[in-house]
DNA sequence: CCGATATTGATGCAGTTGCATTTACATGGA
DNA sequence: TCCATGTAAATGCAACTGCATCAATATCGG
């Protein structure tokens, strides 16, 4: 029953290295540049965003599936945005297993200062290169990657 | 001085979503390919590889640029290594602050029952998307990001 | 040759992750 | 109603990471 193993084509480990490359390089970057503006990381910056963006608050488990984390580490970054001042924790109204994340002022401003400091990374990153001019066909060959649809997540504004 | 900050286009934008959920889903499912394989973790396989590449043994600080890991993370994965009797650490002639470090016999076995779940892992990931059909200029475009040469660097065999 | 400086690799510590399990509540069927 | 099962979120523990620093060489200038 076993199959034989057809390794993959020299192509597609071309492009599987230059893709562990290419995010790891980015991230680092990015990383790096909030690091060094004194700001918190980058998982933080996509929580901020999607709770800001549910202005009625939103679950934990509605969470998890966006921003591509397991159920405890979302958990933990939650208990550290919520010491951090970040997000409160509310009863869900009707399942009290639940809690409504909500930002907080600081939260609201934390996200909104990391704004500028993630986007010039990205400029940086990206400005020049042959990916800059062929965005959208490189985005669309990245999510034919993961299976399903483009998510409407975007880190904007 | 400071520049005003020029937001991202929203085609980067989405081109660094694309890339951060497809490299993550990507990994991660080789990942856990290889743990339900019973196998070390990918890391493992990329200094694996990189040392049975060089025959006469190599160093770690040559290593470090080509995995694009911190020269304590490397100092610690190669530790580990040695604990699972994959590697061995040599006295490095004309330098006694370095090491050698070569593959055991274990090593290159380990290393070599990597290689079928990995692979089958990249084909199941990669067949029947665009990116496979479009994969050299996706490998084009990925390393144009990375700043400089694509490394000859391949997890072939 | 000597001392200042640089390089190689390791390590203590605090913070983070993965895994398995737990606690609390919800739901559906007898 | 009561129980079995399912789901939401948290947590104990071991492993791993980042950061700063260290010890042991090596190298370079005088």
């Amino acid at each position: 029953m076993d199959e034989p193993f057809t390794p993959p084509s020299t192509e597609i480990v071309a492009v599987w290295t230059a893709l562990m490359r290419a995010s790891r390089h980015l991230r680092d970057a990015v990383e790096a540049d909030l690091k060094q503006a004194g700001l918190p990381p980058l998982d933080w910056y996509d929580v901020l965003w999607e709770i800001e963006q549910a202005p009625d608050g939103i679950r934990p488990n509605a969470l998890e599936p966006r921003l591509l984390l397991p159920q405890y580490g979302l958990s933990r970054l939650i208990a550290r945005l919520v010491a951090a001042g970040y997000v409160t924790r509310r009863p869900s109204p009707g399942d009290r297993r639940g809690q409504l994340l909500h930002l907080t002022e600081a939260g609201r401003s934390v996200r909104r200062a990391m704004w500028p400091v993630y986007g010039a990374a990205l400029t940086r990153s990206f400005v020049g290169t042959a990916a800059e001019a062929e965005a959208p066909r490189l985005a669309a060959l990245l999510n034919g990657l993961t299976g399903k649809a483009p998510r409407p997540q975007a880190p904007i504004a």
